[in-house]
This record gives C-alpha cells, sequence and structure tokens, in this order.
DNA sequence: CGTGCATCCTGTAGTGACTACAGGAGCAAG
DNA sequence: CTTGCTCCTGTAGTCACTACAGGATGCACG
C-alpha cells in the first residue's frame, strides 16, 4: 500500500509507462520497433528507463490511434509538431483528409444500417417466407423458383 | 467481339468467376484455403473448373463483406442458410449483433468528427496561437508553461 | 504443327496494428 | 537463498487480403 517509489529523477519501467498511458507494453515495445517510439536508455541491466518525455509522446500516439489516425500519419504530425512547429497548415491538411475519410466512413456505415436494420425488422415480424437476412446476401432473388 | 465460349455446360475457369463476381482471383483461392469457398473440381491441366453454384456462393461471401460481416460470420450464415434453411432466428441473431456493432461503430466516429472538425475550423479562423490540432492530441494542455 | 501469350498454378511473403507466447534474465523482499 | 514479479528477445499468430516469383497450361493463329 505504500507509494512505488521510482528511482530518484521521474524515471520508471515499462510496466509504468504502459500504467501511465494505457499502452499495453507489447505495444510499447511494437512501437519502438517501428521506429514510432524513440529507444529509451537502458539500465545496467538492460531495461528500459522512460522519463516524461516519454509518457508524452505515447500519450499522444494513443490519442491519435483513438482518433483514428494510422501511425503513419501520426508519425507525421509527431514531425510536424517537433521542435519546429512551424506548418500549421500541413497538420491541418492530414487532419482535413483524415475527417473526410471518416465522414465517408460514416456515410457507408449509415447505408448499412439503415438496409441491415430493415431487413431484421422484417425478420421480426415473422412474415417473410423465408430468412430476409439471408435474402439480402443472396444475388439471386429467387424469383420463380 | 465474339461471346466467349465456355467448355459446354457452364463451367468456366477462375478468372471468368472472378470477372463474374467482382472478386480478385488470389482472393478467391485464398477463399477456398482457408474453407470458406468450396474447392472445385480440376480439369486434367489441374486447373479450377467452376460452376454456377460457386458464383452463387462468392457473391453470397462478397456481398456479406460488402455489408461489413466478418468471414467468419458469414462463414455461420452460410451454414445456416444452406440445405436446411430452418433457424431464421439464428440468422436474425447474427445480423443484429452485426448491426449493433455497426451502430456503435457510427457513434464513435460521429464524436470523432464532431471534435476533430471543429479543431480544424478553429485552425483555420487563424486565431489559434498554436496548432489546435496538435493541441486535441497532446495530453498536455500545456498550460502555465 | 509450332509459337506466342494470356491465363492459370503453387508457394511464400508482405500489409497494418497489434497480440501472444516461449524461454530466459534481473531484481527486490522476506 | 528462494520466491515471485517484472522485464528481456525473438518469433509467430491475428484478419482479410494482396503481391509477387517462377513455372505450367491452353488456345488461337499462322
Amino acid at each position: 500500500m505504500e507509494a512505488i517509489t521510482h528511482s530518484r529523477g521521474d524515471t520508471f519501467p515499462i510496466g509504468e509507462l504502459s500504467r501511465l498511458t494505457g499502452v499495453n507494453i507489447e505495444t510499447i515495445r511494437y512501437y519502438e520497433r517501428i521506429g514510432m517510439l524513440p529507444a529509451p536508455p537502458r539500465s545496467e541491466g538492460g531495461r528500459r528507463v522512460y522519463d516524461h518525455h516519454h509518457t508524452r509522446v505515447l500519450a499522444f500516439i494513443r490519442r491519435g490511434r483513438e482518433l483514428g489516425f494510422t501511425l503513419d500519419e501520426i508519425k507525421a504530425l509527431l514531425a510536424l509538431g517537433g521542435p519546429e512547429r512551424a506548418p500549421c497548415g500541413d497538420v491541418r491538411e492530414i487532419a482535413a483528409r483524415h475527417l473526410d475519410d471518416i465522414r465517408a466512413k460514416i456515410a457507408d456505415l449509415r447505408k448499412l444500417e439503415r438496409l441491415l436494420g430493415q431487413t431484421i425488422d422484417r425478420c421480426e415480424g415473422g412474415t417473410a417466407p423465408e430468412c430476409p437476412v439471408l435474402d439480402i446476401l443472396s444475388p439471386e432473388p429467387r424469383r420463380r423458383a
């Protein structure tokens, strides 16, 4: 029940970084492997030693993923938001393109929702001679059989 | 410009099945490998020989994928819609669960759309001191820095 | 009958974004 | 010193494909 004491100076191991950010340990190592997250220094025993810089970057990545950005997009955003932080227009462009994708996906899903919802409702009524769900899936409307 | 003549009896090779259903050749072979599509008989030379039964099954799979069903769900639907075609309730359940998934995904995306849209708009006005898109991504609102 | 070339075959590996081990090493408390 | 947790590397699996490489087949045309 004691507070966990890290080695002095705000550094901590991977498990703590995982807890702090909500990102799976395996995923953190994966991010390092693919170059999303800078490789931290190691302890004498070879363990990764993180600090709050890593927390910030990793939380940024996590948030980006939650917002549906790909890792490549996030990598680009990280680069843009880096030390320079100059080209806000570039950032806006990535985000705007992503927003278009999201809107297209929503439109697609809405169409699906309508179709599937109506079909299931017909099924619920029990008025369908054969299963209407299978019928929207079947390419052949099996008329005159 | 002549109509392509298949060997008599409504059988055709994989390329034709691909054209008929709009499913990539590689994908058809993949479906066979994972047991989604029954393996067709082969010609003397070892080529796959399909007939309209395969067309129907493959088109069913394709439609299911377009509707966002997983291959496992489609496999289940195919089994349910098979020779027996009895338990319409089971079919409805799979579809209903899938509809729930779709609705949840739509809700998620809508939230995202709002957040991202508003943020980009703020950026467009040019009134933001630093890039607002990066700011929603950043976990630390950098107040008092 | 030969030739060219489109189509087909198998097998393997790559994609994106992880997740799940196996098999071992380190480390701190009791 | 032992227990048990955390950590390490490396590999392989997931989902639904896609993309080759390297070779065989089949068919129309000359």
